[in-house]
DNA sequence: TTGAGGATTACGAAATTCGAAATTCGTCTT
DNA sequence: AAGACGAATTTCGAATTTCGTAATCCTCAA
């Protein structure tokens, strides 16, 4: 993680598909070394993903899942993390085992989210807590 | 935005380097309709932008904080938002009133992080889950 | 039925990404 | 100083993707 990578994060947080030759112009370097730079970055999980950010004038919530002992939480994440509307699903400790952030349509796509939780046999209880008002830090 | 728009989305928001062509091979139409609609919902603005998530540290963790009644919930988020090393400030309803989602280099750094809220003399007090394990809906 | 308007598709051209080989650079050893 | 070695960088042609635009398809209304 030198001052290169730095400036290159920095373009690609701005706009992530700036082209390599445009980066590479830009930080005075080839379009290769770019390159190889992001995928080590990829790699070394300083860049997690690309994604792009959403301003859906949506309905957030946390759902905290709490499962079943001897129940497989990992394979239960995964197959929470395959549903629609589903932003990110945490393996958590604490009180419950589980904290899956949503981003739905409306209220009642939330509740459909909850209702699908509670239907997985391995589920036990839910507590949903509503995002009011999300800040970037 | 209807169903297509959804479907490109959540592609997008798994990895936004995915190209059209791909995308309109997995959802099931061309190369041009995705990109007339991903123009169209960076236009309308559901797409803010394309952007990095970049880890800087290894462990994630979530504080819940209550505050005291008679606080402007909003006014401390902002000041906490503004820590280093906080993803995310949310104002949500249920028994605690802020979650706090930070990425620190270690346990300590997550402990400063619990001790620097707890310090604050709005909150009256906090619950910490640590995030074991993440996934991408 | 016909026409208008919007969305989708098709397709060649331009731009970007990719793979791999060649080159440069820094450092160590003799 | 010369040589050797590995890592990083650069280069370049090929493959892939994006882009511009024109043609086509749909749907609705007159």
């Amino acid at each position: 993680m030198d001052d290169l990578d730095r400036e290159i994060l920095s373009i690609l947080r701005r706009d992530a598909r700036t082209p390599y030759t445009e980066i590479a112009d830009r930080v005075g370097t080839s379009e290769g070394t770019v390159r190889n730079r992001v995928e080590r970055l990829v790699e070394d999980g300083v860049i997690e993903r690309f994604t792009v950010a959403t301003r859906t004038g949506n309905v957030k919530a946390m759902i905290e899942v709490s499962v079943d002992v001897n129940v497989d939480t990992a394979e239960v994440s995964d197959r929470i993390a395959d549903w629609q509307e589903v932003d990110f699903v945490w393996q958590v400790s604490g009180e419950e085992d589980i904290v899956v952030v949503v981003d739905a349509a409306d209220t009642d796509a939330v509740n459909g989210l909850i209702t699908q939780a509670r239907e997985l046999e391995e589920v036990v209880g839910t507590k949903t807590r509503l995002i009011l008002n999300e800040r970037v830090g």
